[in-house]
RNA sequence: GGUCUGGUAGUUCAGUUGGUUAGAAUACCUGCCUGUCACGCAGGGGGUCGCGAGUUCGAGUCUCGUCCAGACCGCCA
């Protein structure tokens, strides 16, 4: 036996008992005569103790050899501290120690292993063992164990059952790339891994499964970013015989439940925006609602006054920004440098200080008169102290500028609370997006997401009109969760392949096994799946999802802990039937 | 594919207008220390300034290229 305990359970009732403890040292501090070891495993910290009175000198000796790292074990006994230590659970006891075992030694690790390291990102990576032995690390991957355990629970009692499905499957050139694994067997062919279950888990719907769920591995061979990596984890939901309610229903309720389990937070009916006015009030799908500043389209009230600047334009809209009123002239200097990034990719930004005592100050003082511009403050909420901020230009491109402004003001002046939690749906999603670059629709959602019936009669008339069953999840300006209802008749479905440019021989060749499943009594279904990655990471109050994975990639895609991806040797790969040719 | 920021001791960083032997903190090593817990005190070792070229009497500092890392845009049904 290795342990009687763990480091983190020794307290004052245990005073005077025989113990077994066994870790690795966080910290050595020797006074020569005395010797403490803070010894650390996941549970907690306790207190070592060698004692030039108590202990044996050999016993000294061997103490004064150990380092950080170095993983022991110890038996001894429980004893009352002298002076106390108040801020860690086991600060009213100390360990005597009467025998010491040391279990395997340690370089010095290249950072420090501490609440706040010493180390950069890089160099975690690299020892990333050594990163997860420190509390924010460790605390991340029990918080999402915690996280997984709740999903479970709460879908297992709502009569969910989880089923996996494969990871070596067929490629299909629909959304985003492919990671393949070629095959041994046969040659020439290739496995895909999954972007998500989608096809799996509506043929079992098909096979009568009813409501399934999985915390399942995704694959997305596409750039990242700090909350994106190329395997991910979802928690991928469908279920038979339901209306887009009834999903909205048990997921909401899953996410009150999670909200209510891992923070103790309490919210309200979550509220509900379509696509089109979720764009209109936020310039974004997936809006931070936790903050106002909301748009206000200006056009009537900024076009023809003789600003040449706005009038020809398709949209004139703006914000109010809560009490910035007080911005420099260097502060908004940078706003507008911020905005002209080609990140952005503004023209241009107008301002307009709503002073606190009534009076306003604009760039554009030449062309509207002190009355214009309280009638946009009227119109964008502005009370004295705010400011104004106006962009023009093609509608949808002036609000997703606009929406990167508003975000990083939001960001800037700390209106976006990590203790705050402001979920909502937005639903009625366009069912098709034009492509510029293939010149042809492509699924907003994906090809299996039903339009709207009153809609279908669009469907080849006008497809861009044509809104979807299809809903998301945002949680304080993230979409942690998208979903629809499925099409499961076969005419319809071929009918959205033929919409999506698929050939009657495409759609049979990559997707005729759902085809012909759908002939076989295909129930009604739909579902959702949600990023649960992102999904943890927000819960527990963070912008990137590294911490929340045990051993994730870089910036390129790499694992720098491993080394990989990696070369293989040419017998790999003639037996996998491959040659490579660099470029 | 693109934009921006960074790369100096094991680590995190400073390094002024291009100018003597490149610094600090921390970590590490040695010694001392009768209750430490961010222990303290004294001392010590530790540098291919990412790499390559160029400008210059002289480059950590300027220029170009390149590699690496991070954030973002494109991309992510």
């Amino acid at each position: 036996m290795y342990r009687s305990h763990t480091c983190g359970e020794l307290n004052a009732s245990s005073i005077g008992q025989e113990i077994t403890l066994a870790g690795w040292v966080q910290k050595v501090r020797n006074k020569g005569f005395m010797i403490w070891v803070d010894l650390r495993d996941r549970y907690g910290l306790t207190q070592l103790i060698f004692d030039e009175e108590r202990s044996s000198e050999e016993l000294m000796k061997s103490a004064g050899t150990l380092a950080r790292e170095f993983v022991i074990q110890v038996k001894g006994e429980v004893i009352e501290r002298e002076s106390k230590n108040p801020n860690i659970p086991t600060g009213e006891i100390e360990v005597l120690v009467k025998e010491l075992k040391i279990l395997n030694d340690s370089k010095t690790p290249p950072f420090t292993i501490e609440e706040e390291t010493d180390g950069g990102e890089d160099l975690r990576m690299k020892y990333r063992y050594l990163d997860i032995r420190r509390n924010p690390v460790k605390n991340k991957l029990i918080f999402r164990h915690q996280v997984a355990m709740q999903v479970r629970n709460y879908l297992s009692k709502e009569g969910f059952i989880e089923v996996e499905t494969p990871y070596l499957i067929k490629s299909t050139p629909e959304g985003a790339r492919d990671f393949v694994v070629p095959s041994r067997m046969n040659e020439g062919q290739f496995y895909a891994l999954p972007q998500s279950p989608q096809t799996f888990k509506q043929l079992l719907m098909v096979g009568g499964m009813d409501k399934y769920f999985q915390i399942v591995k995704c694959f997305r061979d596409e750039d990242l970013r700090a909350d994106r990596q190329p395997e991910f984890t979802q928690i991928d939901c469908e279920m038979t015989f339901v209306e887009q309610e009834d999903i909205l229903d048990i997921f909401e309720g899953l996410t009150r439940h999670l909200l209510k389990e891992v923070k103790g937070v309490e919210v309200d009916k979550f509220p509900r925006m379509t696509y089109d006015q979720a764009m209109r009030k936020y310039g974004n799908d997936k809006p931070d609602i936790r903050f106002g500043m909301e748009f206000a389209e200006l056009n009537e009230l900024a076009q023809n006054k003789g600003f040449n600047v706005f009038d020809q334009q398709e949209l004139v809209v703006g914000i109010a920004v809560p009490g910035a009123a007080s911005f420099t002239r260097k502060e908004l200097d940078a706003l507008i440098t911020w905005v002209k990034r080609p990140q952005v990719g503004a023209s241009g930004l107008v301002y307009a200080k709503y002073n606190e005592d009534g009076s306003m100050k604009s760039s554009v003082d030449k062309f509207y008169s002190e009355e214009d511009l309280k009638e946009w403050a009227e119109a964008t909420g502005a009370k004295p102290g705010d400011l104004i901020l106006v962009m023009a230009g093609d509608a949808n491109k002036t609000r997703t500028q606009l929406s990167a402004l508003r975000m990083h003001l939001g960001n800037e002046l700390g209106l976006r609370k990590a203790d705050e939690f402001a979920p909502l749906w937005v639903v009625d999603f366009p069912l098709l997006e034009w492509d510029e670059e293939t010149e042809r629709y492509h699924a907003m959602h994906h090809p299996f997401t039903s339009p709207k019936p009153e809609d279908i009669s669009k469907l080849e008339s006008s497809p861009g009109e044509v809104r979807a069953n299809a809903y998301d999840l945002v949680l304080n300006g993230n979409e942690i969760g998208g979903g629809s209802i499925r099409i499961h008749d076969q005419e319809m479905q071929s009918r959205m392949f033929d919409l999506l440019g698929f050939t009657k021989e495409e759609a049979k060749a990559q997707f005729g096994f759902l085809m012909d499943a759908f002939q076989y009594g295909a129930p009604p279904h739909g579902g959702i799946a949600f990023g649960f990655d992102r999904l943890t990471a927000i819960l527990g109050g963070q912008e990137s999802i590294r911490d929340y994975i045990a051993f994730p990639k870089n910036n390129a895609g790499r694992d720098i802990m491993i080394d990989a991806p990696a070369k293989l040797d040419q017998d790999q790969l003639k037996e996998l039937h491959l040659e490579v040719k660099l470029e």
